[in-house]
DNA sequence: ACGTATATTGAACGTACGTGCAATGGGATG
DNA sequence: CATCCCATTGCACGTACGTTCAATATACGT
C-alpha cells in the first residue's frame, strides 16, 4: 500500500534530512537504509530509488554539509576594520563562535573528515572545499603581512593563512571534546598573540584596542564585553 | 588441532598490534575479530579469550594509542632556550614535527577522537590523557605570560596552553588531508606570529628534534617541570 | 474512463560481523 | 605414564546491514 507521491527534490531533502539527523545522534555510523527510511517517513526501498547506493547517500549528505559549514563570510563587520591585524582577529573570532553556535555541524563534519582518511571518494570533496576555505584568508593574511614586513620576513600569506586555519580548526577540535575550554579566554589569548607586542606597534598606526573585535551579528558588545 | 600455547602477554600484545595495524590501513571500521584474528596468526575464538568483547579489544587500543601519542615531552633541548617564548616556540615546533614524523599514529588516534565524539566509553579514556597534554604546556605558558605582562594582560596560562594545543591539533588535522601544507612555513610564520616584535633569533632550536619516541606507563609522568 | 509510466512498498536474499560453545590437544603436575 | 587444566580451534547461531525485486497504488495523458 504505497503512499502518496511526491516530488524528487522533496523526497531528497527528506532522505539528506533524515540522515543528518541520525549523523548528529550517532555518527556516520548510525546511519543505515532503514532508519533513514523510518525517520523520513518512507520504505526502505524508497531511499535506494532516489539515492542509487548508500555510499552516494553519504557523499550527497557530505555535499550539503560542506556547503554549510566551510564557507567563509567576510561580511561588512569584519572589513570595518582598519587595521589588518584587526580584520584578521575579527574574522578568526567570527569563525571560532560560529563552531561554538553548531556544535552538531561541526560535529558531523569531523565525522566526516575522520572517515575521509580512509574513504579516498570522501577525501576527494573534502579537499578542495578546504583549500578554499584557507584560501578565503588570504587577502587578509597579505594585509597583515605587509603591515609588518618586519615582523614577518619570511611569512607567505598561504602560510599564515594556515595557521589561521589551524587555530580555528584546533579550537574546534578540542571544544567538541573538552568541555571546560573557555572559548572567550581562548579567543582574547590568540588576539593578543596576534597584536604582537602593545610597544612594537607604536609608529604610525592607531591600533584599536581589543573592544573592536568585531562579533558577528549579533551585538559585540555583549559577547566581548568581560 | 590447537597450535603451540604461549603467555598471555605474548598473545595480547599480538592482537593489539594486529588491531594497531588493521586501524593503520582502514581505520577503526576495519577492526574485526576474524581480520585481528588472521593477522595475529591465530583463531578468532583465541582474540576473544584475552579481550571480552570487541569493545574491550578497541579500549585497550585506544590505551596503547595514548600512551604513545599525547604524552609532552619537555627534554633539555627545550629547557636550554633561555627566553620563555623561544621555549614554548621549540616545543610546538618538536610537537609539530614529531605529528609529521608519525602520520599513522596521529591518523588512527583521531579515529579514536572521532569515535570518541559518540562513544561515551572512548570519550571518557581520551579526556583525562587531553587534558594532561594540555596541562604540560602550564608552567611555559605561564612564564610567556609573566615575561611580557603588557602584552598578554588578560591572557591565563591555561588560555595560552589551550592555544598552543589548538596550534598542533590543527596543524595535524590540516596535514593529515591537505598534502600541500608547508610545515616549515608554517612553523616559521607561527614563531614570527609568537613573537611578536621583530627581534629575530631565528626559530627557537631544538637541537635534537623529533626524539625518540618511548613509550611510557601512564602511571609515570616525568613531564611536568616546574 | 482507460491505460501507461512511475513512485512506493515490504519482503527476501546474500553477506559480514560479534559472540557462544563443544571439541581438542599440549604441557604441567602427580 | 596417567590426569587435569586451559589455551586453542573453528563451526554455528543470531543479528544487522545493503541491495534486489515483484507487486501495487498513484498520477497523468488521451
Amino acid at each position: 500500500m504505497p503512499g502518496s507521491k511526491l516530488t524528487e527534490e522533496i523526497r531528497r531533502e527528506q532522505v539528506i534530512g533524515a540522515a543528518y539527523a541520525l549523523a548528529v545522534r550517532g555518527g556516520l555510523r548510525a546511519i543505515t537504509i532503514r532508519d533513514v527510511a523510518t525517520r523520513a517517513g518512507m520504505s526502505s526501498g524508497l531511499v535506494l530509488f532516489h539515492f542509487s547506493s548508500k555510499e552516494q547517500l553519504v557523499l550527497e549528505l557530505l555535499d550539503w554539509v560542506l556547503a554549510t559549514t566551510t564557507t567563509l563570510r567576510v561580511g561588512p563587520s569584519i572589513r570595518a576594520n582598519v587595521a589588518p591585524l584587526d580584520r584578521l582577529s575579527a574574522l578568526l573570532t567570527q569563525e571560532v563562535l560560529r563552531l561554538a553556535v553548531e556544535p552538531d555541524r561541526v560535529r558531523v563534519f569531523f565525522a566526516f573528515w575522520s572517515a575521509g582518511l580512509w574513504n579516498e571518494d570522501i577525501r576527494e570533496r573534502m579537499q578542495p572545499e578546504l583549500d578554499r576555505y584557507r584560501a578565503a584568508f588570504h587577502p587578509i593574511a597579505a594585509d597583515v603581512i605587509a603591515a609588518e614586513p618586519e615582523r614577518f620576513a619570511t611569512a607567505t600569506p598561504d602560510a599564515l593563512a594556515a595557521v589561521a586555519v589551524s587555530f580555528i580548526k584546533g579550537c574546534a577540535v578540542q571544544s567538541l571534546i573538552e568541555k571546560t575550554l573557555n572559548i572567550d579566554d581562548f579567543l582574547a589569548t590568540a588576539g593578543q598573540l596576534l597584536r604582537g607586542h602593545p610597544h612594537a606597534l607604536g609608529l604610525g598606526g592607531v591600533t584599536a584596542p581589543a573592544t573592536t573585535v568585531v562579533a558577528p551579528r549579533t551585538s559585540r558588545r555583549s559577547t566581548v564585553a568581560r
